[in-house]
DNA sequence: CTAAAAAGTGCATTATACCGCACATTAACT
DNA sequence: AGTTAATGTGCGGTATAATGCACTTTTTAG
């Protein structure tokens, strides 16, 4: 199972927002191994981790319906 | 922390499709104690768990940013 | 090129998610 | 009301996420 599509969207928006992994895995109390773990896209993390996270980096995590005719 | 619209959106789509935990769980490949545990508001699943309820009942999950002048 | 900062990784421990099973509770249907 | 289907929960074993520490590798700044 492949999560890169999130773990590029944390990456890129913390970078975006100039915090190191050190920082942010600070704010949004997450061990900074955990963190480092998510990012390099070993791991599956909890939604627990996943929220602070993303919480800490202005976005959050939304269901939304597929499109019926997805291109594959 | 609360993951209760999560949860509502996907007990609300599974009840729309009108299926079981049960069946769900089943096609979904997880445990139904992990679903039942899930749906019922306990529990903090893993985003692989997640992801594959969600991948059943064709839906997926986004990050997005949040509004700045977000109405508490 | 070099030094410092940031990111990645192996190992070990602790906490907890996952899961099945058995049973309890609740909802739905006749 | 009674029967059945569906959902919720306590218990306990196994797998693995979360974490810290120490170290390596990579990136960035000068």
């Amino acid at each position: 199972m492949h999560f890169d599509q999130l773990i590029l969207q944390i990456k890129q928006r913390r970078e975006e927002l100039q915090i190191t992994q050190e920082t942010l895995a600070e704010i949004a109390e997450v061990g900074l191994r955990t963190l480092k773990q998510f990012e390099s896209g070993k791991g599956n993390p909890t939604l627990q981790t996943i929220t602070k996270i993303s919480e800490v980096l202005g976005m959050e995590l939304k269901l939304q319906i597929k499109p019926l005719n997805q291109i594959k």
